[in-house]
DNA sequence: TATGAATGAGTTTTCATTCAT
DNA sequence: AATGAATGAAAACTCATTCAT
């Protein structure tokens, strides 16, 4: 029994045009960037009158911070999908949990390049407070980063003088540069070395002990 | 005797004024942002008429181009203002190394927080020629922290199997997260803080060995 | 046996309806003027679909026409539920018309200010069809005043050599003004004040015999 | 030795030009209302690019407000220009200022009946502020006329008991339904007739005494 | 019959760019 | 060489009206 069972045709209809359209905008602002697209852009691509667009979104603003959060909620979820940080007991447990998490990150990258060009190049530039949504999602990153840490380190296999915070953020830059790197450069080779390169330099650094 | 020397009074106005138009639509880009900025707003802030914009620059993303090559050009020039690669012969001259130019670069964004506001936030969203030239730059990073990182492993201070490369790649990921965060909340100690847990990443890693 | 009874209820709903609209519509445009109104505020307004408009009206403009005709019809019938012109026949008795008259204006303006917004502000600036109509309502006022006087000219109490016509013409204006200054001020003293004036005025003049 | 000698050849045109606007502004509202006109009317009318028209207004607003303003200063420059209201000492030069003061009305409305037509039809539908001006405007003008008639109180050649003020506005409502009967009937024998009924019935009143 | 989703004509406004002075 | 007036393409947004359900 799901949840559409309950709604009218009519009201079905209207979330999928809804839906449709905020798949429109998302492909347009990824493709030709948030300020080179006009609504009728994206009404044309779906083949609707521009007007019809303003039934669903007040805004060219409003329907981009929808397209964001979908994004940032899809993000987010996939990162939290994983165990929990306490989860882990074990620096094998740990590096496991990497893994996995580089894999389902990589995974969406791949079905989606267009995510990380909407996130990390064009809403960068829309507004203040747009810019103030990335930076809250990039320390959200670091945050949960520095939860495994923490738990890492009550547990001992981790450094005891280790900055969970900074080390976190400092991690979450290294998934940016897998991100950026994918975008101008889709190398899955390339993909999967820096996935590597970045869990070694974790748990080994790069010195010779 | 000095370049200007050789130019005529007139020269040296003329190429005085092209740098004043550069460094005010630097201003405004990194202040309102590139979509916002007209090229009024330029030329209104130096008093001159907007006309005048045009005989020193064919474009507004003509002088885009130029302000972010500038930028370019002071961050490459800071970065290998360091003595070269093969300049450091041991992981203590190394670590030094790391210390001297994580100072520069945070003393370059301090001084001027809008040269990371214009390259990581506003220049990403121009168009796909732009996205380019920031990747590339992204990339010579890349490259340049690698350089340092053969000359390691080769010295035999940095782990034989260091994948230079993509380490080259995350290091730099490490630094644009430092910008970033320090554009979101630019607090000295974070900063600080953020410098020394990525030193300390680097060459120890996380994990208790 | 009224009217109604001899209508379906359908029917009867159907009018009840149209009526409604009709009223709705009126509100609306006396608020927020003609042209700041969408038919959807006069549908929300009444909780109906604004679609159900059309079936009732064929225009916005239509249903303009309509409420500006009832408007119409409402003000002829007040005036003319006065005896009729040569019912007076005294300057006494015509004094008694002119103070009734202007109670019962009062009286309709004071319930109902929108009349006069609608009528004298919105309606002026439709198009030449409706202005034409205003005028022509303007005109009938003048006739039905020249009626009076002519049978007062004709009973010797009014002057001989009075013109009737453009007299009359010169009673709706200052009926008019009455109704500008109770809109932009609707104060019961100066609508008063006012009143007398105009009946002292036209009785009388302003000079000294 | 005129203003325009101190300027520019280039200011005098702009002058001109943002003159010929307001004046292609006041044809095109007056002509077809306000709401009717889209600015690229306005342009048209003059051969300019529409983008011309706003470097001389902000706004359709704007320009709506000035070509109001520049009528009210005239009407008032209009009814100013007559002797003060002091100036008259007697019934007779008070009959005599009348009839100059309505010639002059009559010429101004002869010479541009747009005037009317946009004060009295179009001003009034466009929002409250503007509204506000007009009642004004007519407030203003019962105000001058008043001025008049308490003078003449004050000289005794008017009734002792005259309400001046409100005799003043109803005054400004003759005033006013002539200018509507000149819009919608533009004949001068109506004019003069309206005119002198006027001035009778302000002196003599219509009932024989 | 009632509804409201869809439509697109029409309007305002901005601003990069040109070019005569 | 500098200027800023003129331009019009382009874009966002509104809303009267139609019509399938």
């Amino acid at each position: 029994m799901n949840d559409d069972s309950s709604l009218s045709r009519a009201e079905r209809n209207r979330q999928q045009l809804r839906s449709d359209i905020l798949q429109a905008a998302f492909i347009e602002f990824a493709e030709r960037g948030y300020h080179q697209t006009a609504i009728s852009d994206i009404a044309k691509r779906l083949g609707i009158g521009h007007g019809t667009f303003y039934r669903h979104f007040t805004n060219k603003r409003d329907i981009l911070e929808h397209v964001i959060d979908d994004i940032a909620t899809k993000i987010i979820a996939t990162l939290e999908a994983e165990n929990a940080p306490d989860a882990v007991t074990s620096l094998e447990a740990y590096k496991e949990q990497c893994a996995r998490i580089a894999n389902r990150l990589s995974d969406v990258l791949t079905a989606n390049p267009a995510i990380a060009r909407l996130i990390l190049l064009e809403a960068t530039s829309i507004d203040a407070d747009m810019t103030k949504r990335l930076m809250n999602l990039i320390d959200w990153g670091g945050q949960l980063v520095a939860a495994y840490m923490i738990n890492g380190v009550k547990l001992g296999y981790f450094r005891k003088d280790l900055d969970c915070q900074s080390t976190g953020h400092a991690v979450v830059g290294m998934i940016l540069v897998c991100a950026l790197r994918f975008l101008s450069n889709p190398n899955p080779d390339e993909q999967q070395g820096l996935a590597i390169a970045i869990q070694r330099l974790l748990v080994d650094g790069i010195a010779i002990h």
